[in-house]
DNA sequence: TCGATACGCAACCGTCGCGTTTCATAATGC
DNA sequence: GCATTATGAAACGCGACGGTTGCGTATCGA
C-alpha cells in the first residue's frame, strides 16, 4: 500500500515484529473519533494514541502523516451491500432505501458521511476513497437493480439509470437531512420515495 | 441581537463610537473565510482579524466567541430567491434546479453548504440560522411553484409536495455532488431531472 | 545469549490560537 | 480642554498539539 511506511515485504524480520493489535486499536480509535464527529483537521495524533492506547511513536512508525493514516482507516469499512434479490424492482428499491436510512440514522455513518463531503474540498484523496469504498459499490447494486428491472419490463426501457439513482437517493437524502417535519420521517419513507418515484419509471 | 455584546440601546454614546467600518470588515473576512473553505472549527479570530485589519480587541468586544461572530456573520447573507413566474411548472422548476445548480457551481457556496451540513451536529445555532436563512426561503418558493401546479391542474390534486421537493432537489444536489461522469453535469441537467420527475408528477 | 526492532511512556521544543492586558492614538460629548 | 470610550498593535501567560528523542522493556531470529 502506497500510503504505508515501509516495512511491509522486503525488509526481514530482523527484530520484534509490529504489533498487530496495536495497529488494529489505531486504526479503531480513528473510526471511533471520527464517528463522534471529530473533523479530519481536529483529529490530533495525540487524541488517537492515548484512545488507542499506544505511544505516538508507534503511530509515527506506521504512517508520516494524518492524511494517510485517516486514508487507511477507511480502508478498513467494509460496507455491507444488501443482496437484492426480492421478487420485483419495488421491493428491492425499498429494502435499498431503507437501508440507507437506518445507516444514516446512526451517528457514526452521519459522521463519517459529512467528513466526506465536507472535508472532499481539501482532502481529495479521502474523497476519493470514500467514494471508492461506499459510493460506488452501492450505485453499482443500485445500478443492477434497475437494469434488472428493465429486462423484466417493469420500468421503462429508456429510463436514465443515473437520473432513477440520483432521484432516488438524492430524496432520500435530503429527507434525513434536512427534513424537518417528524411526519416526513414516518417508518414507510423509503416507501413512499420508491412508490412516488415509481410512477414515473414505470412503461406508460 | 442576542448574541451581540450590549452596546446597542441604551448604555448613552459617552466616548468615541464603535466604527461601523470596522464591523463590517470584520463579518466581510469572515465570510471570505467560510467561503475559502475554512471549517468553523479551523476559523481563528486572529486570522479573522487580520484579514479584517483589525485588532482582536475590536473582535472580543463586540462577540464573546467564535460561534457568535460565525451567526452573525451568516445572517448579513441574503440568498436572491429569484421570482418564479414562468408560464408552466416545468418553465419554474428548470428555472429553480438551475439556480441552485448555478450556486453549487461556485466555491464559496459550496464552502458555506459543507459548513452547514458537517458543522450541524456540534453547531446547532449555526445550522439552525443557515435554515432559516437559506434553506426555508427556498423551500417555500418552491413549495409554490408545485402548488400553484397543481391548481392548474398540471401536476395531480394528491402530489406530495414535500415528497415532490425532495426528489426535485435531491436529485440535483445528488448530481453536483457526487456525479462522476462530465456527462451528468451537461447544461441541460435541470431539464432533464425536471422533465423525468414530471412524469410521474403529471396527472394521468 | 545477543543483536535488532518494536513497544508504551515521558520529556522535549516549536508553533499556534486563545483571551487578556497594556499602550499610544483617534473620535466623540460636555 | 477634558473625560470617556474605541481603535490597532503588540505582548502576555496558557494550553493544545506536532514531531522527535531517549528510556527501560518486550519479542523476535540467529
Amino acid at each position: 500500500m502506497m500510503t504505508r511506511q515501509m516495512a511491509e515485504g522486503a525488509a526481514r524480520a530482523a527484530g520484534r515484529p509490529r504489533s498487530e493489535k496495536a495497529e488494529k486499536s489505531i486504526i479503531e480509535a480513528t473510526l471511533e473519533l471520527i464517528g463522534e464527529g471529530v473533523a479530519v483537521s481536529e483529529l490530533s495524533i495525540e487524541g488517537i494514541a492515548s484512545r488507542a492506547g499506544v505511544g505516538k511513536t508507534t503511530i509515527y512508525r506506521r504512517w508520516s502523516n494524518k492524511e494517510d493514516l485517516v486514508v487507511d482507516a477507511l480502508t478498513t469499512l467494509k460496507p455491507p451491500i444488501p443482496p437484492l434479490e426480492g421478487d420485483s424492482v419495488r421491493d428491492d428499491l425499498i429494502a435499498y432505501l431503507t437501508v440507507i436510512r437506518e445507516e444514516s440514522r446512526h451517528t457514526h455513518t452521519r459522521c463519517i458521511m459529512n467528513i466526506a463531503m465536507s472535508d472532499s474540498e481539501r482532502h481529495p484523496r479521502l474523497a476519493a476513497r470514500f467514494d471508492e469504498l461506499a459510493i460506488q459499490p452501492r450505485r453499482a447494486v443500485m445500478a443492477e437493480v434497475l437494469r434488472r428491472g428493465i429486462e423484466r419490463g417493469e420500468l421503462r426501457p429508456d429510463l436514465d439509470v443515473e437520473m432513477a439513482m440520483a432521484i432516488l437517493t438524492g430524496a432520500m437524502l435530503w429527507h434525513t437531512k434536512w427534513s424537518h417535519r417528524a411526519a416526513d420521517l414516518r417508518d414507510d419513507l423509503a416507501e413512499r420515495i420508491v412508490d412516488e418515484a415509481l410512477r414515473g419509471f414505470r412503461p406508460r
